[in-house]
DNA sequence: GGTCATTTGTTCGTATGTATA
DNA sequence: GTATACATACGAACAAATGAC
């Protein structure tokens, strides 16, 4: 008889559907949502109690108005919207450390996990690395080796490490492209991770830490070096 | 001529505004805040506006209101409630990986980076750690322990780490305190981090890490030791 | 147990600013 | 420049839940 999901307000009611819309992927990022009239009698509510709802997922991170144009999708998930205020508001080097620390989690895990699926990812971008290294582009170097390590972190099999990892990643792509051009000795041949690789291929977990620790500590002495510039 | 920071709307003022108030601790956890009628008159706005206001923190999970009741602080951060919500969807095993992966890290920056202060701070929970060990007091232990990590985590220095460690922590505190207990063999001197504290303090990244790893491992086995209960 | 003031929930109406065609 | 569509903001009214007396 006492109907508890009666007492959830119209406002989060109306905030959830539309997340679950947006999450799903039905409201692509980018893309405009329906006028509010539209809305309005899409979930049947006034036109108050819709703005509320939008103005949540506005404050959220997940949609942007501007007005006289309309509502676009921003982001996809809340976790994505506050990691990237918390990334923006954040010195870019700390926010590296963060992400060196689940890397380094994530290579142990992966090499204890991987399937054959997540072999096959990893190959696949470690081609498309060693392709970039003979033509010298290294934008597509950059991009096939930030997926590489994507597809580390997925092998390690937490969800949560991989959201994580993912989303602090993705605002720091251009800095880490920076680091990369601003580094005169940049070798690509040494790059390349078929070492990680094959400890993971062969789920040797300590070789895995060793060649993961030795990668992030030379990171590490690049960045300083940069930033004693 | 005309600023364009100028064009923040006003429910954006409003809830920022209050989130800052939450955030400084002047609207503290747990506690009710003003009527809306006195809100309204506060930040000189329509009470649709402060309305708006209100719904975008809770559904960013700040404030929960209750009808004919009020509108209570719920959590201090967007970043806390996120993650609240992450952790509870998750696997507590998975959610344990990633709060030891920040801690393998938090360890090696520690020494590194660590001040008195921080020697201080960690010595006073050690100290804590040997008093309930020998009265074998397994609550004050357990507390005593999660402080010493915490104060370790912000030894290193870096403000994102420690929030997502702290806000991770939280919830798993009865998790870890569920393993403890069910532990057979727990051996109160062998938990003390008396090792991992010096190796800190004198600065040795390296015996830091070697001792993060092993006590992360020994934490490993006792984990899966339980799972398979 | 009931009444009543308080507080939040929901809706409607109106006016004004702003971007796009 | 004008018209249209949309966003922003305010005010007023009633409904529903709560708590105190």
């Amino acid at each position: 008889m006492l109907k508890k999901t009666h007492r959830v307000s119209l406002v989060e009611q109306v905030s959830s559907q539309m997340e679950d819309l947006i999450e799903s992927g039905h409201w692509a990022i980018g893309n405009r949502l329906p006028p509010e009239m539209e809305l309005m009698k899409t979930f049947d509510v006034s036109r108050n109690t819709l703005r509320e709802a939008i103005q949540a997922l506005v404050h959220a991170g997940l949609l942007e108005t501007k007005q006289g144009s309309g509502t676009i999708v921003k982001s996809k998930s809340a976790l994505e919207a506050v990691l990237h205020r918390q990334v923006e508001k954040s010195n870019i080097l700390k926010i590296l450390e963060v992400r060196l620390a689940l890397e380094r989690e994530a290579a142990q895990l992966a090499a204890k996990r991987r399937n054959e699926k997540d072999i096959k990812d990893m190959n696949h971008f470690i081609g498309m690395c060693r392709l970039a290294a003979q033509e010298g582009d290294l934008e597509l170097f950059l991009k096939a080796d930030i997926q590489f390590h994507q597809m580390m972190v997925k092998a390690a099999h937490n969800q949560m490490l991989f959201d994580l990892y993912s989303h602090i990643t993705d605002p720091l792509i251009s800095s880490i492209r920076n680091i990369m051009i601003l580094d005169k000795n940049f070798d690509y041949e040494n790059e390349i991770h078929t070492d990680l690789f094959e400890a993971i291929k062969q789920k040797s977990e300590h070789h895995a830490i060793r060649y993961v620790n030795n990668y992030i500590n030379e990171f590490r002495e690049k960045i300083t070096l940069i930033q004693e510039d």
